[in-house]
DNA sequence: GCCCTCCTTGCAAACGTATGCATAAAGTTA
DNA sequence: TAACTTTATGCATACGTTTGCAAGGAGGGC
């Protein structure tokens, strides 16, 4: 057991030599009579290429390799289904690295992903140091971002157009009447999460409003309901909150109805992703949609036109997405 | 670019030979001195082990194929991240395949898989046909089903105790005073489901109550959240309903309270699994736990002594969790 | 000082495939 | 039919490692 058959023994039985089998198995030229004999005795011993050799020698291992750190925020999983199954169907597939929250681990994960001689590797939201990204670059590996851009990396990003975004959720939020709008960011140390706290402060700005607040929420459940508790509990509270993404903004929406507020009644809440969750009716949330589809289309269009050779310059793109409008912020007048 | 430094270029380096160079990355035995020089001048080039040359000599990837299918349900991300974690921590990886809900389509993944010369593979929900088991075995390579039994088929698998779970579930139901107790069960087709709804059922009968209803929810929210509406529409309703997995839960609880019924109130739902999201005071679901953790040791536990030689003989392995009680359902009276 | 053992090291042969090169066969054109 | 082009095939090498084998050197016991 465990000696698979190798395309020489296929190459006796069918009595031709172990080139032919190849080639026919590769997609090479053949002719249809010795591509019958090949294929007759390979499945005669139930032959298939090991794809680790092929990969010795193209170089081309057909393996991706995939970095991602929140796997609880339901984002990411969703993300995740759709690439490996886009991929699948290309005859990819994806070598998963789960990076603990801490970012000094990410070194060795990506040296890890290297010496699988991956033909590419996605990071979601992930950040690599510019010597990490010079390590895939001397090796030749393309690198996409997803859900997290890394200005000056010179490395191909896939996005929302998070600030353009979180402009239109604070807009909603203002032309529904409100003032004194909160925002609850994503991790400072992420592009995305500077951005939407970007566009929430140019809308405000924009409408002469002051922030009521802006507090990094780390994209975390329990800083963010700690935040909200706090919010609510001043003298002076938010009529609205702004979070830096649906997986926080559920942690908002559990602490302020566990304080007796009532959303949106006393307090509207608008997220960010629209994950299913956001739409299922326990929290029935407001927010702006990442088009999950389209990015994962524009990573793989781009990673996989890197790694078929054609030169690709490092580009950033913004994949803009509509306000999905629920029932956790107040209606807009008159619709 | 691409040119990837190889052991002969640290040799020539370090003014050894190649396979001297090999023993001190394989950490066989090589003096002190040597070891000092190659690790230099591999510092120094950046080298590092390919590690598909190492799997074509040594017949050892360490690679694990993880099939997934339900990565919807959170139970599955959080899993796929212990997994991911713990074997990272032991040097393994593991490359994904989702897997379409049609079961006809594992045929492939299954042998795509097999290509990459795996070492190991964990199914997750996954139910694999006779024809694929023997070719994993005559492979040579070890399987466990996780969260899945699958009687007959030579295979190990890791559970939580579904049966003894469910009867627990049952028996809170019946002690809190509820009589007309129907249950969603998991997709019939399912071990894990069917076990599930036998201890309902036993505990039923042990309690001398029919069942109010019994029907399969195929692990679906939609599915789920349809059957609800309709036992809770007829004139004599259900006082309690026993689901099979939190994630049709949730729809459950979704759809009832949607209608204008009240939970506890009117109707008890217990859940099963416990993710995450049963916690969440949206929900607040009561549930019985399924130990991902101790699932995810005895699985790998399982699969690792399996490679290693160790002849394994298929066990069957189910790890009782406790029942969670938490605010969907009656609480326990006196306590 | 001799023999034996142990540790280290280099040589060379694998692992299973793809592919350049040369040759043979077949088809095309005049 | 001859010359030339196209297509098919086998041989041999290469990919980057691990590992059995043999040889060399160091050290210990007598």
């Amino acid at each position: 057991m465990g000696a698979r058959t190798t395309s020489l023994q296929v190459a006796k039985l069918a009595g031709v030599s172990q080139s032919a089998v190849s080639r026919v198995f590769s997609g090479a030229s053949a002719s249809p009579e010795t591509a019958k004999k090949v294929r007759k005795a390979a499945k005669q011993l139930g032959y298939r290429p090991n794809v680790l050799a092929r990969a010795m020698i193209t170089g081309k291992s057909r393996i991706i390799g995939l970095i991602v750190a929140y796997l609880d925020n339901q984002f990411y999983p969703e993300a995740l289904e759709r690439l490996s199954n886009a991929l699948q169907a290309k005859g990819y597939h994806i070598l998963i690295f789960t990076v603990p929250n801490t970012t000094d681990r990410i070194a060795g994960v990506v040296e890890d992903l290297l010496d699988y001689q991956v033909d590419g590797i996605i990071a979601a939201s992930v950040s690599l140091s510019s010597g990490l990204t010079d390590l895939c670059v001397k090796a030749g590996i393309p690198v996409v971002l997803f859900n997290r851009g890394q200005p000056g990396s010179g490395l191909s990003s896939v996005t929302s157009a998070n600030i353009k975004g979180a402009t239109m959720a604070t807009q909603a939020l203002i032309e529904t009447g409100h003032s004194r709008i909160a925002h609850i960011a994503g991790w400072e140390g992420s592009l995305t999460g500077r951005d939407r706290q970007q566009g929430f402060e140019d809308a405000m700005a924009c409408a002469g409003l002051t922030p009521f607040a802006i507090i990094d929420g780390m994209y975390n459940r329990d800083t963010a309901a700690s935040i909200a508790r706090q919010l609510m509990t001043g003298d002076t509270r938010p009529d609205a909150i702004f979070v830096g993404n649906d997986h926080m903004a559920f942690a908002v929406m559990d602490e302020i109805r566990q304080m007796g507020f009532s959303i949106p009644a006393d307090v509207s809440v608008i997220g960010y992703d629209d994950v299913p969750l956001a739409s299922w009716p326990a929290y029935d949330l407001t927010t702006v949609r990442q088009p999950v589809n389209r990015m994962v289309e524009a990573t793989l269009e781009t990673l996989l036109s890197s790694i078929n050779g054609q030169e690709v310059y490092p580009q950033t793109i913004e994949i803009e997405g509509p306000l999905i409008q629920r029932g956790s912020s107040k209606p807009i007048k008159g619709s």
